[in-house]
DNA sequence: TTGTTTGCAAAAAGTTTGCATAATC
DNA sequence: GATTATGCAAACTTTTTGCAAACAA
């Protein structure tokens, strides 16, 4: 029951990465989609507590959104550089804290995975001409912000 | 080259789970150790650097601390209803992360690894007298906080 | 109409920073 | 005496909430 929450997920569904409430705004907003700021949280919290999209957070404490895919709970490897998201096979892990749940005697266990790292583009590249600034990690000096592939 | 910063140490030692830097600052002060907020701050995100302790974050965003282990790196079970938190074997994790780096060519990738649960204590309680209220899942009504098993 | 959603501004909460004071080497 | 740490208060960031106006069934 909603008009701007569709366009919260229209808007997020044709972000292929992780996105802040903010960002996710900013893009609506530019795409004439005028919509207030505490909507938009709003309507991430309720996607968020009917499991569509996956969130997680970076250095700073800020929470990032994304779809969930229709296959479900999915884990992610980030490039702290430019945001590129990967989804990773975690069969491994899940059955790892599954077998530590069991094994503790711990009730309800739930796991948070997040690995990071620098994807090839943003470390292959040999002059660091043309990458993006770091979000991921404590900004230095000057970081005005960094790229984005968003289609919105 | 401190003084407060070694009160900030031996109390984080003092506290066998994680505990917030307002928390920490409580407990100093309790202890008659007077102390500015800032400076904790400041001394835990030295010690965050220099990987003196390990840090996770709740569910409201909170950083908490750890005195960090001497054997380095480790990853931890943490009851999301009284804050006991417990070291891990997650070598299965650490070899997956490093599959992931090589399968994908990222680089230097890193991993953040938060298991939460209820422990023993707190889901074996049939009623729920007694249960301490839960930091780690989003409150209800009114939660005034929780307890915590710190010698300080 | 009756209940829900929106949007704005204000509030909360955690963390960082500016700057004067105090401690340290 | 020069450099660094401290402490207070103010600033900043992200997220939530109060409440009146707009929307929907």
């Amino acid at each position: 029951m909603t008009r701007q929450r569709r366009a919260v997920l229209r808007t997020l569904a044709g972000c292929q990465d992780f996105v802040s409430a903010q960002e996710l705004r900013a893009l609506m907003v530019a795409d004439a989609h005028s919509i207030g700021l505490a909507t938009v949280y709003r309507a991430l919290r309720g996607l968020e507590a009917e499991g569509g999209v996956d969130v997680v957070r970076d250095e700073s404490g800020e929470r990032l959104y994304r779809r969930r895919p229709a296959d479900g709970h999915r884990h992610y490897l980030i490039c702290r550089c430019c945001g590129s998201s990967l989804p990773v096979d975690s069969e491994v892990v899940e059955q790892w804290a599954d077998r530590i749940a069991a094994d503790t005697g711990f009730a309800a266990v739930k796991h948070r995975v997040e690995l990071t790292g620098l994807c090839t583009d943003c470390h292959t590249t040999e002059d660091q001409e043309g990458v993006p600034p770091c979000r991921w990690e404590p900004a230095h000096e000057d970081s005005p912000g960094r790229a984005r592939s968003c289609a919105s």
